[in-house]
Formats: structure tokens, sequence, C-alpha cells
DNA sequence: TTTAAAATTTAGACAAGACTAAAAAATAAA
DNA sequence: TTTATTTTTTAGTCTTGTCTAAATTTTAAA
């Protein structure tokens, strides 16, 4: 059985992998979870003891088979919590993650099963990222950042990068979620900001949008 | 902001409090949270420096108002994750304690005020036992054990006193559950064993089961 | 009322997880 | 390639919550 701490230590260590491919290193785990470094490696010393990181002093962490998998079900576990908490609950996107970082921690494989049903097995969560099937498998799907889209391009909004509450209060401001339609109206080259249209409105938008919006292009 | 461990014994001072009376012993509490005095001595220490509860060397302890109100209000998060399960997700009324034990910690007064509506604002839990609502206010009941019935007394079942799967699961064998209706046919002096009727079926229960039964007499 | 037993508290230790400061290794710059 | 800088690790400390063993207080018994 695993601490909280070594919970959340797998599921930052598995975001950093996702991110970057490789190994990662103490620094990129001391900043991801707001400690120190040294905090960092007495606990990836621990976790290598308990073969769920790999581990060469040095050269950073990965994780191994088994620490990959109860990464996967806590962010499984995270993402129906946050499903429930909009579709039941009536949270607006913004205000389920700290309530969901809570509820991911809380141990019942009966609880985590039934939920999925009671939800109605969802595909994502409500920020668009996928979640994770009982057995850890994660359905691949195709979404571009809007940043990668040239003039006149287009598509459907299916996620966003960054999930902070100002960022996604931002986005209620210009009418942009889930399943938005997005075009690329114009694009300046010098510091790739564009002007986007969404449902009949246009607007200016920096590169820092445009790099946190998943598209499905069309 | 309190510990888990700070708020799993606050709640276990209330409910030996509600049960005895009393202030109550360190041996008490530490047996109820299956640790050591010692480690009790500690803790109520801790406690009464943050006033939750007051306490005099060797003389036990009793919550203040406002270690008070933090128990309560545990225990309404612990019941109405309880109706969840039961609910919502179709758990048993056996198999709801443990998991609602870790849910019961979850820190957000919006998640429960919307999972108290969600639910429709129920007022008991699965064990009959009331819910308190946002002010801390439990409505007085009148139960009363199916012990102190006399023969031909009969009553609706509306709580337990237990809550233990085995003991859950022993009345759901015998048919009994909350709503039950069950009539005292006959009770030996000797022992206090009873034969009690419920729906047409009769049959024996010992002392040990009518003292954790709560029936509403009519 | 003195003694024995039980309950409670203190003292000292330990594990988990964090921190600071200093040492060691790796990387980048000259 | 040597030096400087950055990264990582080690050493030692702290807090929380637990424990055992010993000391103290309270309660019960003689």
């Amino acid at each position: 059985m695993f601490t909280l701490a070594e919970e959340n230590y797998l599921k930052a260590i598995f975001h950093l992998e996702n991110d970057c491919g490789t190994g990662v290193s103490t620094n990129a785990i001391a900043d991801k979870m707001d400690t120190r470094a040294s905090s960092v490696t007495d606990m990836i010393q621990k976790l290598a003891d308990k073969k769920v990181i790999s581990y060469q002093k040095y050269k950073g962490a990965s994780l191994t088979k088994k620490g990959k998998s109860i990464a996967v079900n806590i962010i499984r576990k995270h993402r129906l919590w946050e499903v429930f908490l909009v579709e039941k609950l009536d949270f607006q996107w913004d205000e389920v993650h700290e309530i969901a970082e809570q509820l991911e921690h809380i141990k019942s494989n009966e609880l985590i099963q039934r939920l999925d049903s009671f939800l109605g097995h969802p595909d994502f969560d409500p920020h668009g990222d996928p979640i994770p099937d009982m057995n850890g498998y994660i359905k691949p799907t195709e979404k571009k950042l809007l940043s990668k889209l040239k003039k006149n391009q287009q598509g459907i909004c299916v996620g966003v990068k960054e999930s902070s509450p100002k960022f996604l209060q931002y986005l209620d401001t210009r009418k942009i979620g889930i399943g938005s339609s997005i075009k690329v109206i114009d694009k300046e080259d010098f510091d790739q900001s564009m002007t986007i249209q969404v449902s009949n409105k246009q607007f200016f938008i920096t590169k820092q949008i445009s790099e946190n919006l998943y598209l499905k292009t069309i």
C-alpha cells in the first residue's frame, strides 16, 4: 500500500514523463511538487526501493511498469471524480481540481468501478482529458494545439493543456469550452498571437493561450 | 485546520461522550481508536491546546463547543457519503462504513452542501442514524432499544446501534432492515433472549441482538 | 488508613516526510 | 582542459503521531 505522499510523487513523475518523454530530474519533480530537491531525493530513493521507479543517482527517475499502473489508476480516479463533480453536483470546470485532488486517494476498487458505471463510463473528464480504463489503458486521441494551426484552419476544442482556475475562467469569459468551434482568422508571425473566431465572435489571443488549447481539426 | 488523526480523535470522543454522557477516559479513547493510552495522552494534550477539548490531567476529556461542532460536521459528512454509496452506487448497508470513513475527511464545504442537495437532503443514513444539518443540529428522534420492549409490544425498526458488517449481515439473513415491523412474541426473563416476529416469520434472538436494534414503538 | 491494583502520564525512541546547509557530481563556459 | 555554475545528494534537524518502559496518580481492597 502507498501513502498519500508516495501516490502524489508517482502521479507527478507520470505527468512529467508523459510531457517530456524522458526520465525526469530531481529538480523537475521538486518544482512540480512545490518542495525541495533534497526531499525529492529522499522520496525517490524510497520509491526505488519499492520498485515503482527505476533510479540511478544523478540520473533522474522513471516509472516502472508497476509504478505506471499505480499512477494511471490515481489519474483514473481523479478524472472520474471530476466528472462526478461537474455532471452530478453541478460544479464548474474550474472548481473541481482541488477537490478531485483529495478524492483521488480514496482507496476502494469497488467504489471506482461503481462510480464509473454510475457516470455511464465516461471517456473524458470535464477538461477533455481521457479517462484511463480499468486496466490503465488510455485511448489515444488525435488532438492538436491551437498554436500549430495556420491561418484559416479550424477545429473543435477537445481539451485544455493548462487547467488552472485562472485559465479556465479566462476561457469562460470568451465562451470557449469543450466542443467550441474555433477558426484561425489571422496569425501574427512575429509573436504567434492570433485572431480567432468562436461562434460568431472574433477576438485576439496570445501565444500563451493558443499553446494551451487542444483542437480536433476538421 | 485539523489533521486526519485529530479529526478521528474528535469523532471518537464525540461518540464516547454521547454514549456515556460524561467526560471520557484516556483508556476509553485508546480502546476505541485501537491505540495506546500514552498516544492518547499526547493527542488530548494537543487538542486541549487547540481549545477543542477541555482536559485536566487524570480527569478525562470532553469536547468544547468548537470541538463538538467539528466532530458533528465530520459525522454529517460520513453519513451523507453513506447515503450516496447506498442510494446512488447501490452498495449494501454493510459495505459502506469503511469507505465513508475515508470520504468523511474530504475538505470542501461546497462539496458537502451540493452532495446534500443531490441526495435530496436526507434525514437518516442507511443505518438509521440521523444526519446533522449544516449547523450541526441533530433532530431528536424517539427510538427505543428492542431489548426494552415487553412481550406483545411491537415497533418499526428505525436504526441499529452496532453497525459492524458482521451484525448487519446477520440482520440481512433474518430479513431485518430499517422499516421492518418487529413484534416481541416471547421474552425470557432469565437471559433476556426473545422470540420475535418479522413479517410472518418468527425466530429466536439473544440479548446481544435486541440491545443493538432501535425501534419506534407503535 | 495503609496497601495493592488500575489508570494515566512522562521520558525517550522511532518512522515518515519535510527542511537547511554543506558536500559531491555533472554540466557549461572560458 | 580547467574553472565556474548548476544539479543532486548527504548529513543533520524538525514535526507529527506512534510506541515501550517507567514513574506517578487515582481508585479499590484489605
